[in-house]
DNA sequence: CGTCAGTCTGAGACCGGTCTCACATCGGGC
DNA sequence: GCCCGATGTGAGACCGGTCTCAGACTGACG
């Protein structure tokens, strides 16, 4: 029931020193008197005192955390991401809290209150909303440690990491384009996440620039599951005179397409061509392997970890705004559509 | 540079009254006159009060914090988990502080240490090995709040959540030989780790059960990662008389047998027939899908949860050991050998 | 030998809360 | 009118550290 934790207390009395010298011998810092320290710093050993990091926060201000707001973990971008961040916030001997929005604004509200009452020192949020947001407006005008990845709401000028989401897109679509396709489909989630709706304007982008009317019921909307993307993919490819290849704004409706080919019989790139933006795991697994925009994912960690960091120690500089550009990388899931 | 947090003195100053009954209006404890709570209460959020955790936390003791220490967040499975967690300590009012260690042991004493420093009030660990731990056997003497999930070390009586794997692995090699398969192949990796090695003793299991000879050159030992378990498999099926069915330990091995069999050219099920430990989505998205021994991962976190909370809650309960079955989830990737 | 800078040390304030305790006030019952 | 319990309040201890300050001691230098 009592763990009774051996305080600096419990060490001073025992190597026969006041509080004070017992805290300067273990911290090394001021005047300390050579045996002194190292009876101290045995007594220390043999009682087995551990810090209360606590105690120090309170003092100092703040405990060694930063806290991460992901959409969901459990995707497998959020999920890279975290552990880049636990890595290399171990360099800098931080801790990581990770709470996660679930993509609710009002969770995300809730969540950024309860790491803050817990002092966290500074914030890695991916924002649940391009809507502007009132709350990190404020903590960003306080002046609070805070990195924004992979979306950015609306008129928060602070540092952010994102990633060229239309160039991307275009950069597939036009890659489509050249190979001759013509009725180019796109499948993408309504919403408030800005990410989508750059995508979706990088496909419009593409289309005009190469002079192909922009065939509104190609464009069609589904939430981001697999199973919602496999009906929606099927609604698609059902029709009379369907689209010969397929765009999908995330790896989950990508995945949709997969299944949803295979189960309609259309075989790829042979029936109908697929690109995606995100790459993921199973992209390499499938047969053929798929085509997809992919993100500099790696980079995105470490990065923020080092902008968050930079403003914990104060640093006053003007926003940063980091665009990682996109790849695309080619693999099998693309040819040159039947017939041309 | 000063966000000068607004402290509770300043509440009760600004609402003329002492910081004692500041806190008893803001915490509603004790008495407080119905006027002065109105008026403390009011001033707070005017001033925008926002209490400090870390001073409740060094008078009560601790943070309303759990560690979770998964091998590698990376890991499908721990980020399932780890999903888990978080949303089910929100539930207690508690947040998650997450660090990997690495599948390290020293790593795994650091970041212990480190979490406990940080006065967490219960851990969930995935210990990195099997062999006797003693900080964690320390920790259980003194009554501190843990969880063992997924793997257990030797010698240590504590709550813990794991799943059957012998029985696991036994179900699903004796599919395999009640299917007609004789020439059984196994890879796993030789990892600390005890799910491992009691998947092996599995298969052992179920050979001798049935009175087949275990014939060792078919008992390949690779790392678990894909491209060294696609080099095994290679290995494995290049002999002369190679096996019929291959039995893998986890899903990263399986993965990289799909990949050795499809540049082998085998085709599952009619070359060769495979089943694997742990499901994982690509085995629904490959062609044919993977039969798997799945494990109830979903129910892992909110047990682990409930677990925790009641130790930190001060239950003095026997150690719980919770032995998930596994369930042997039977897809494409199996059919009789041929010629049988 | 006095002085002074350089070392070492302990007392005690402080961080921002919680909580115990003693005191003041009030109304009601006798 | 007095006593008592119930209420409301503030002073101050306390949690476990950090850190400032002043005092004690040392040795070297003039």
């Amino acid at each position: 029931m009592k763990p009774k934790a051996v305080t600096i207390k419990d060490v001073a009395a025992a190597a026969n020193v006041s509080r004070a010298t017992a805290a300067r011998a273990l911290n090394g810092y001021g005047y300390v008197g050579g045996e002194a320290a190292e009876r101290v710093r045995r007594v220390a050993r043999e009682l087995g005192y551990r810090g209360n990091r606590i105690a120090q926060a309170l003092r100092q201000g703040e405990l060694p955390l930063v806290g991460f707001i992901p959409g969901d973990i459990l995707n497998p971008f959020f999920s890279q991401i975290a552990h880049d961040l636990d890595m290399a916030l171990r360099g800098s001997r931080h801790n990581l809290l990770i709470a996660a929005s679930q993509e609710d604004p009002a969770q995300e509200r809730q969540v950024i209150d309860s790491l803050r009452a817990l002092a966290v020192r500074g914030l890695i949020i991916a924002p649940a909303s391009s809507d502007r947001n009132p709350q990190l407006e404020e903590m960003h005008r306080e002046g609070y440690p805070m990195v924004l990845i992979d979306r950015v709401p609306e008129g928060l000028d602070c540092d952010q990491i994102t990633v060229d989401n239309r160039k991307g897109a275009r950069g597939a679509v036009e890659y489509l384009i050249r190979q001759g396709h013509r009725r180019i489909a796109l499948i993408h989630d309504d919403s408030r996440i800005g990410t989508a709706r750059d995508r979706l304007a990088g496909y419009r982008e593409a289309l005009e620039a190469h002079g192909l009317p922009a065939d509104e019921s190609l464009i069609i909307e589904s939430p981001s599951t697999v199973s919602h993307a496999i009906d929606a993919t099927i609604r698609l490819f059902r029709r009379q005179n369907p689209p010969t290849a397929l765009f999908t704004v995330d790896s989950l409706i990508t995945q949709g397409a997969m299944l949803a080919f295979r189960s309609l019989g259309l075989s790829m790139p042979h029936d109908v061509s697929l690109a995606g933006f995100d790459d993921f795991d199973m992209a390499t697994f499938s047969d053929p392997q798929i085509t997809v925009v992919s993100q500099p994912i790696k980079k995105i960690g470490p990065l923020a970890v080092e902008m968050v960091m930079a403003r914990i120690q104060g640093s006053r500089a003007p926003a940063r705004h980091v665009q990682f550009p996109t790849q695309l990388t080619i693999r099998g899931s693309v040819s040159r559509p039947r017939g041309s």
